[in-house]
DNA sequence: TTGTATGCGTTATCAT
DNA sequence: ATGATAACGCATACAA
C-alpha cells in the first residue's frame, strides 16, 4: 500500500518543477522542450504514475462523468437504454454512474442529490416523481439534464420523448387492419404519462373505428421485477378471457406483460395467434425468441440511450445551449403473434 | 449559472470560520455549540448548499465509489449481477460506475485505468483478458478487487466463483436420470474457463455413465449481443439434428442459446419436450416466460452481485483484509422443457 | 522554455 | 468551543 505518486514526486525525480511535469502529463499544449518531455514521460512510466483525477477535476471544476437514473437495470428496456448511453459516453471520454431508482421517489431524489455532490456534468433520467424540486436544483447547479422515457415538463430540461400515444394508436390500427374488432388493452396501473399515452392512443383508434374500447388495468402498484410484469399479464388475460365478450386480440402495454398474456392463453388451451392474437409494446430482444415471435411496437431503446448521451455531451461542450426536444416515432414490428382475420 | 456556494461562503454569512462550518456540515463529532450549529444549518439550507465531494474526497483520499466491469449490461445475466451490486452499494453509501467491456481486452484495460484514476475504492470485474498486468496494478494501488463469473487466479484478488463444472455435471446427470442417453452439448466457443468448466462437467457425467459425449461448438468468436447467442443456438441445433444419430436431449451453455435451440427445433416441426428435450444454463428470468418454461441450471446472478459488493464493502472497511474465495453452487431449476423417458 | 505561487473545496492540525 | 492555516493533487496566471 504505497502512497501514490504525484506530479511533485516526479518533479523531484526529474529535477524540474511540478508545473512542467503537469504540463507534460496532462498533454497541455503549453510548450515544453522535447528533452524534458521525454524524460518526464519516461520517469512517469517507470514509477507507474497514475493521475489523480480528483485533483484535476477539483481544479478545473469539471468532471468527465455523467449519471443515469432509471427505474431498474434489470428491465431489458432500460438496460438497452443504459447500454446506448454508456457506449457514446465511453467514446466521448465520460464515465457513467448507474442508478436504479426502483420507482421510489425518495430514492430518485437521493440519487439526484448524490449526482450533484459528485459533480457530474449531466444526468439522463427517467423520472417518476411528481415533485420536481430536486430536479430543478440540479438544473440551477448548472448540471445538464435530459429526460427520457417519462415526460418531464420543466424549464431547462431537454427531452427525448417517445410518442406513446401514436404507438398505442398504431397498434390498435394494426390489429383493426388485420380484421379484429374486439381488441382488449391490458395495462399496468395507469399512473404514468407514458402508460396513459399508449392507452389514449388505443382509445383514439377504437373510437375512430367505431369500436368499443376494452381496457383492463392492473391497479395494484407495480414493482421493478420483470416477473411481476409477467404475472400481471397472466392475471389480466385471465380477466379478459373471462369477460362476457372476450377479445380476439389483446394488446399489452409492454412485452413482458405480453409474455404473461401468451402464457395464460396457452394454459387455457388457446393458441396464439390462431385463437387469440397478442401484441406487445417496447420491442425488447427476447420478443423474437419466444413462440410465437411477438408482434409489437418498437420503442427504440438503445438508440434512445445513444441519442440522449449524444445530446448531453453536446450540451456540456457548447457554451450556448440550444434546447430542443426530440420525439421518437413508434414503428410496428410485424412478427407472428397476430392473426389476419381478413379473407 | 451561479457559482456554487462553499463552506467559506456560509462562514462569511454566519460570521464564523469555515472550520466550524465544515465541522457542522460534515457531521463531525467535533464539539460545536448548539447555537452555532443550528444557525449554520439554517443558512446552509437557505442558500441551498451542496457539498462538493471532490474536495472532500481529495482531502480524505477516499471516494465512496466503486466500479463494475462486465462484458455487457444488455445480457440479462450481467444486468442481474449489476442490479445486485448496486443494491448493496446504495445501502452502504457507495455509488457505482458501470463499465461494459464488450469482451474487448483493450477496453477492459482502459476501464481499469479509468477506475484507478477516478480513485474508486473497489472494482468488481468479470475479466476476459489473458494479460492481467493492468489488474495487478490496480491491486498495487490498493484498490480492492473482486472477480466474479470468470476465474482469476491472481494474488490479492478475492473471487466469487461459480462451480461451472459441477453445473455441467448436474445437468447431464439430470438428463440421464430422465432416461436420456443421447445427450448433446451445444456451446459457444470454448475459449473461456467458465465454458470449458461446464463442458468438462458434462463430459465427466457422460463418461461416468458410459455414454458418448456429443459436443457441438460454435467456433466463431462471440459478440455481446443476446440475439447472437440466440442465432448461435439455432445453428447448433441445426447441426446436431442433422447428425447421424441426433440427440434426444440438447443441453445449452446458456439460456439464450437454449432459446435458439428451441426455436430451431420448432421450426423443424419438433416438439419440446415430447420430441426433443432442451436444458439451459444460467436461469435468467425470461426462461420461465417462454414455452415450454425452460429447465435450466441456476447460476445465482443477483445474489452473486450482492455478495460481491458486500465483500467489497467489508474489505474497504477492515484494515486487516481477510482474503477468501466463495464458490457458489449450481442448482437444477426443474421446469418443463425436459421429457421423462422412464416408465 | 521553465519555475513560482496560488487556488479549487474540503478537512485536519494546531492554537487560542 | 472556535479560529487560523495548511494540505490533499492538480493546473494555471504570472514571473523569470
Amino acid at each position: 500500500m504505497s502512497k501514490s505518486v504525484t506530479v511533485h514526486d516526479i518533479a523531484k525525480l526529474a529535477n524540474v518543477s511540478s508545473a512542467t511535469v503537469s504540463r507534460v502529463l496532462s498533454n497541455s499544449d503549453y510548450p515544453v522542450s522535447e528533452k524534458l518531455r521525454t524524460r518526464i514521460l519516461q520517469i512517469a512510466e517507470e514509477v507507474n504514475y497514475v493521475p489523480n483525477l480528483l485533483g484535476k477535476q477539483l481544479k478545473k471544476n469539471s468532471t468527465m462523468t455523467i449519471g443515469i437514473i432509471i427505474p431498474s437495470i434489470i428491465n431489458p428496456f432500460y438496460s438497452a437504454v443504459a447500454f446506448g448511453v454508456e457506449e457514446v459516453a465511453r467514446q466521448e471520454g465520460f464515465t457513467v454512474f448507474t442508478c436504479n431508482s426502483l420507482q421510489d421517489p425518495e430514492l430518485e431524489d437521493e440519487y439526484i442529490q448524490t449526482m450533484m455532490e459528485k459533480q457530474v456534468k449531466g444526468v439522463i433520467i427517467s423520472s417518476i416523481t411528481t415533485n420536481k424540486e430536486k430536479l430543478k436544483r440540479l438544473i440551477k447547479m448548472n448540471v445538464n439534464v435530459i429526460a427520457i422515457d417519462q415526460k418531464l415538463d420543466e424549464e431547462g430540461i431537454s427531452q427525448i420523448e417517445f410518442d406513446h400515444r401514436k404507438g398505442g394508436f398504431l397498434a390498435a390500427k394494426y390489429l383493426q387492419g388485420k380484421g379484429h374488432t374486439r381488441i382488449g388493452y391490458a395495462t399496468t396501473k395507469l399512473n404514468r404519462p407514458s402508460r396513459k399515452g399508449i392507452c389514449l392512443g388505443y382509445v383514439d383508434a377504437m373510437n375512430e373505428a367505431g369500436l368499443e374500447p376494452f381496457v383492463e388495468e392492473y391497479r395494484s402498484d407495480e414493482t421493478v421485477n420483470p416477473i411481476f410484469e409477467f404475472e400481471t399479464g397472466r392475471e389480466l388475460a385471465r380477466r379478459m378471457m373471462d369477460a362476457e365478450r372476450p377479445p380476439t386480440a389483446i394488446f399489452a402495454c409492454n412485452d413482458l406483460l405480453a409474455f404473461g398474456v401468451i402464457h395464460e392463453l396457452r394454459a387455457r388451451g388457446l393458441q396464439v395467434p390462431s385463437d387469440v392474437s397478442v401484441m406487445g409494446f417496447d420491442g425488447i430482444d427476447v420478443g423474437q425468441m419466444i413462440h410465437p415471435p411477438l408482434t409489437t411496437v418498437k420503442q427504440p431503446d438503445y438508440e434512445m440511450g445513444k441519442m440522449a448521451c449524444r445530446m448531453l455531451v453536446d450540451m456540456t461542450r457548447g457554451e450556448d445551449k440550444p434546447m430542443f426536444n426530440v420525439t421518437l416515432q413508434p414503428k410496428v414490428l410485424e412478427r407472428q403473434s397476430v392473426r389476419d382475420l381478413n379473407g
